[in-house]
DNA sequence: ATCGAGTATAA
DNA sequence: GTTGCTACTCGAT
């Protein structure tokens, strides 16, 4: 019979002595299945003619001991594959189980036998050669069998083929959020303290809600939504059959991989307690964490997403929030503002009995909401990756951008009779840190007020030059283009890409960039007849950002198509286009005052706008492939600073007025998040007056705030700095302020993680700056530090801003303030 | 005094 | 994932 079905969650399992590949999912009724097929994994051995008989007979003898049983070879065959530009013979050589292509492939190696793809995990194996797009209609013949150890029918596949490349809208999801007990002053323990309570947030395929908040402590509430048991114990059985009751297709959390769900395996493996949650009745595995990977937990028939690691590793780019914590990107991206508590009074509130329970219930459940939004919100965006790179959604979401674009390539390698090169080893990654290369060209301003000006930018340039310019690792420098026809890199350095056969790169990058250009066409068209475009600019964005990726993935020391000598005549012809771009702008006549990387800016002057753009289709005639010099905007107003304690002009630092009178700050202190909300407010207003020609109002407002801040009333929330910690606490070989503030943290037991932000202000008193920072808690309002706000943040923000008027930094402090400042006179 | 490590930003 | 740029703090020389 034949069955359709959106495949969900994957794995891998032997069965019957057979390696198989079970795909859980549902029908187009939202009947939950798993669709198993039998599937022999591989891998490639280069083997040269002589070599072959000799190396069956041993390949037929081969067998390595594992705590699973033998590992073997089944069988192999001969075949023909492009490996970086040379097509080659190869074996391809089958095993008995996933896991014996790494010990077989190990094997071969210490013989001296090259082996390829060994590495590729075998679900995505299976994926990319049956052409299955995840969370696509599939249809699959076969029959249904009786097993045991399942909670859903399984179906046994004969054939599988895709059948639509429409993705599945219908998903039941649930959030899932845990409080623990944790007093202050104490590092969390997950063997030590007790989880308080569990929260739930779920919404069915139709739209149905469901809410609980599991607790073991009884206080008096009339929250509907809350379920009291006896003890902890009964917290974690009641977690697990509600999970099991509600059979969610997909459990989210935020940093629930980190948290959440070791956290409750934890605890119900102290008690000995059993979390079966997979479909075959598998437990919670939340997987091996070590110092180079992190854990992840995996629900079998149950697709777990960590929105959080979605987020931080892809999507968090296009974000302008200021950290990764729940409340900030659920500000940014759902616009609610988050009701908090201070959840470090929660362990005192517990012990306490007390009614303020009420509001921590509230809390968790609020963050179990925003967690399950965040997912939904993000879901397109999310299974357009899966779908473009063909892997399992809970591998893209916790990929990295290397990772992802990597997987691409490989998908495509199936069209192309592609082998994928190795990994680097630990030698050769070692080599290839050492190897740099020169970036972009960046223009060194005159600091001053200009007026006019336009800007014209590279659209996708770095992907445009790749392709336009054949550049790929197989054509480097090749022998079949005639001397006088080559394309050579600008630059020093005497090479060049083959412009005869497109190399298999730029093939891949290129199908991205056209792919795209069809789509925002379509995306228009959609528009204009007034229909919604949400899944068409997912789609978008997903391949603007692949596209985006390829150029520092050539340059990444990890990547298996990686080429230094790509990467740098990316950016070599790039410099070359932006330069040629600025020296015909100067030739038509237009000054130019400004270019980084891609964009040139001009002024006007005397001309119009349409004579700017005669200069723009001049440049757009010359360029090759899917370049193009765009118009990005005109602006009436723009101001360029000097470099501190020079005439010089600083890159990348700048700020524009549009004519619509909004502004565009770039590379100042304002968009920064290491500086106070103060400093930057403050320049912020200095940068609008004087652009908007107020330069009287604007010294005068800082004269004004001088004098706030020296009396004490300067909020304390305008005050705070936030810096982000990167690493373990103990790595750290300088103690900064954020790293001093963040010591204390641990000592609350608050978890110090790498890509924490934390919080503080600059109090009263002397010594290191380090000494006084505080955290909120521990200040008092007006107990900050006048002059370190006054001479380390305010002054320098705007110090720069008023030396191109003219206005130097005594003319800030003259009557500003008559304290305090002796030293400086 | 000067320099490296650390943080953050632009494209 | 890449390089480029500026500015500040800490801590060692």
């Amino acid at each position: 019979m034949e069955i359709r079905f959106f495949p969900i969650e994957f794995v891998h399992k032997i069965r019957e002595d057979k390696p198989y590949i079970y795909m859980y999912g549902k029908l187009e009724d939202n009947t939950k299945i798993c669709v198993i097929q039998e599937y022999q994994p591989y891998f490639y051995a280069q083997v040269h003619e002589s070599h072959k008989t000799q190396l069956g007979e041993r390949l037929k003898a081969l067998e390595v001991e594992t705590n699973e049983g033998k590992a073997k070879v089944v069988s192999w065959e001969s075949v023909e594959k492009e490996l970086l530009g040379k097509t080659k013979s190869f074996w391809k050589i089958y095993t008995n189980f996933p896991k014996a292509v790494q010990l077989i492939s190990n094997e071969l190696s210490s013989w001296g036998i090259e082996c390829y793809e060994k590495d590729v995990p075998f679900v995505h194996r299976y994926l990319r050669d049956q052409k299955i797009t995840p969370m696509t209609l599939v249809e699959v013949k076969g029959e249904f069998i009786e097993e045991k150890n399942t909670r859903v029918p399984i179906f046994i596949a004969e054939e599988v083929k895709q059948f639509s490349k429409e993705a599945i809208k219908q998903l039941k999801t649930l959030a899932i959020d845990i409080e623990t007990y944790s007093p202050e002053k104490s590092v969390i323990d997950p063997e030590k303290n007790p989880i308080l309570m569990i929260a739930f947030y779920g919404m069915d395929e139709e739209g149905q809600e469901f809410k609980k908040v599991l607790t073991w402590k009884r206080f008096k509430s009339r929250l509907n939504y809350l379920e009291t048991v006896t003890d902890e114990i009964e917290l974690l059985v009641r977690c697990r059959q509600i999970i099991l009751d509600y059979q969610p297709d997909i459990i989210t959390g935020y940093f629930s991989d980190g948290f959440d769900f070791p956290y409750i395996k934890t605890r119900a493996d102290k008690y000995k307690l059993k979390m079966d949650l997979g479909l075959d009745y598998s437990e919670l595995n939340t997987g091996k964490k070590t110092d180079f990977r992190e854990g992840k937990t995996k629900i079998t028939g149950i697709l777990h997403l960590d929105v959080f690691k979605f987020i931080r590793n892809i999507f968090g780019k296009n974000l302008n929030t200021e950290s990764y914590s729940l409340n900030a990107v659920s500000k940014e991206l759902l616009g609610n503002k988050k009701d908090d508590v201070n959840i470090s009074e929660l362990a005192q509130a517990w012990d306490n009995n007390s009614e303020e329970l009420e509001d921590f219930c509230k809390y968790n459940l609020q963050d179990a909401h925003l967690t399950l939004k965040l997912c939904q919100k993000l879901m397109y965006d999310m299974i357009e990756f899966s779908k473009i790179v063909n892997l399992p959604l809970f591998d893209v979401v916790r990929m990295k951008f290397s990772k992802l674009v990597e997987s691409y390539i490989m998908k495509r390698t199936i069209d192309y009779n592609i082998l994928a090169p190795n990994r680097p080893g630990r030698n050769e990654i070692e080599q290839r840190m050492e190897e740099t290369f020169q970036g972009a060209f960046v223009y060194e301003p005159t600091p001053g007020l200009y007026e006019d000006i336009i800007i014209f930018d590279f659209r996708s340039l770095y992907p445009t030059i790749i392709t336009a310019h054949n550049i790929g690792p197989e054509g480097l420098c090749c022998q079949c283009c005639d001397e006088e026809k080559r394309d050579l890199v600008p630059g020093d350095h005497h090479y060049w890409f083959c412009n005869r056969k497109k190399s298999f790169l730029s093939k891949v990058l290129e199908r991205i960039i056209l792919r795209r250009i069809d789509l925002k066409r379509l995306i228009k068209e959609t528009k204009d007849k007034g229909e919604e475009t949400n899944i068409l600019d997912a789609r978008s964005y997903t391949l603007k950002t692949l596209a985006n990726s390829f150029y520092g993935y050539m340059g990444f020391f990890g990547a298996r198509w990686y080429s230094i000598e790509c990467a740098r005549a990316t950016t070599a012809f790039a410099r070359d286009y932006i330069q040629r771009t600025i020296k015909k702008a100067e030739e038509s006549g237009f000054q130019v005052i400004y270019a980084d990387t891609d964009s040139c800016f001009l002024l006007l002057g005397d001309k119009i706008k349409d004579e700017a753009m005669r200069f723009m289709n001049e440049v757009n005639f010359d360029l090759p492939g899917h370049m193009e010099l765009e118009f990005e905007g005109h602006y009436p107003k723009g101001i360029f600073v000097a470099l501190k304690g020079s005439d010089k002009g600083a890159k990348k630092k700048y700020a524009l007025l549009d004519d619509d009178g909004e502004m565009k700050i770039t590379g100042f202190e304002t968009i920064r998040r290491n500086w106070s909300p103060l400093a930057k407010g403050v320049q912020e207003e200095v940068l609008r007056l004087v652009l908007e020609g107020h330069i009287e109002e604007a010294l005068a407002h800082v004269k004004e705030i001088i004098k706030k801040l020296k009396k004490g009333e300067i909020a304390l929330e305008k005050l705070i700095i936030k810096t982000q910690i990167t690493k373990d606490l103990r790595s750290y070989s300088s103690i900064g302020p954020h790293v001093a503030v963040a010591l204390r943290l641990l000592e609350q037991g608050i978890n110090v993680v790498p890509g924490m932000v934390v919080e503080y202000v600059i109090g009263k008193g002397s010594g290191l700056i380090r000494e006084k920072a505080k955290l909120l808690e521990e200040i008092k309002p007006g107990e900050y530090d006048a002059d370190y706000y006054l001479f380390n943040q305010i002054i320098p923000a705007v110090n720069s801003i008023f030396l191109v008027l003219g206005i130097k930094e005594e003319d800030i402090y003259r009557d500003s303030s008559q304290i305090g400042l002796g030293k400086f006179f």
